[in-house]
DNA sequence: ATTATTGTTGAAACTAAATTGCAATAGGAG
DNA sequence: CTCCTATTGCAATTTAGTTTCAACAATAAT
């Protein structure tokens, strides 16, 4: 852990462009938390930290930090994107409850045998899978039954 | 084919909405086509068969459509988000072409050996499942290789 | 070190997707 | 047919995301 930091100079260096501590405070905010996170949030974080970075440079950044593959989107919502880092962390696949939001995390390996599959037939080089798999919580679920929403 | 618009009809009426015209001709559009779609897109092919749907009732009726399961949300691209229509479909996954935008629609049973798995795993009640893999199609690929770009 | 080059920044203007207010219209129950 | 109110088109509005621009600063050249 830590070394996103490195990662991300070393794919700015290379591709010619410029470190600047904006970008390292942007990339340090979003690995200091192991959560979701969209612009907004990621922009009120930073100002409570006492950073100056504006939502313009954000915005401007996020496609570079996913070129590097540190971050990706993972779904839009409520009008707007949201990402997750993903250094560290291999295809990660969600399960989230349409109700309340909460969001699991998992990883399967069938999906690279499906990928690998898919791939072939279809003669795909593949780079990425996401699979969203959508439904309501046992917490929710429970909820539901107590007021008699739904069966 | 052709009794969404039957569905949809029951389905506005349980709610105890209207059926209007414009309802019917948005549904018949979606449909007339195998195609994803978007609102834009949607709203010029209506527009050029003579109807005088306005944006605002796409907008409006889409949420509407979705409630119904006639149509669901695939991905935000481009600034907007992109719909496909699933009523007979089945739960379809995509395998989509980074560069030329080409899409393959597919269902894979293990998928739903997956979702039921996660689902006893972490006590959900699933609804869905989206699988979107990305990659580069065999075309773009030899083309990239002839420019040299990439491997 | 100093300077020159040019990528990056914040602020504000802008664009386009999506939503909403409103007056007119028209489903559909009775 | 009549009434109630959901729905419509249009225009105004909101908001996510992009772009412009002048000031600035990271890096390379000197």
């Amino acid at each position: 852990m830590g070394n996103e930091i490195a990662l991300f100079r070393s794919f700015i260096s290379k591709k010619g462009l410029r470190n600047t501590p904006e970008r390292e405070e942007i990339i340090k905010e979003i690995f200091s938390s192991h959560d979701h996170f969209d612009v907004d949030e990621l922009y009120l974080r930073l100002r409570q930290k006492g950073s100056r970075v504006s939502k313009a440079s954000i915005y401007r950044n996020i496609p570079l930090i996913m070129e590097s593959c540190l971050i990706r989107e993972v779904w839009h919502e409520d009008g707007h994107m949201h990402y997750e880092h993903i250094y560290g962390h291999g295809h990660h696949c969600h399960l989230r409850c349409i109700q309340c939001g909460k969001v699991i995390e998992f990883v399967d390996q069938d999906l690279f045998e499906i990928e690998k599959r898919l791939g072939t037939k279809y003669d795909f080089e593949i780079l990425e899978h996401r699979l969203d798999v959508i439904g309501y919580c046992s917490e929710c679920r429970q909820h539901a039954a107590a007021a008699g929403d739904r069966s």
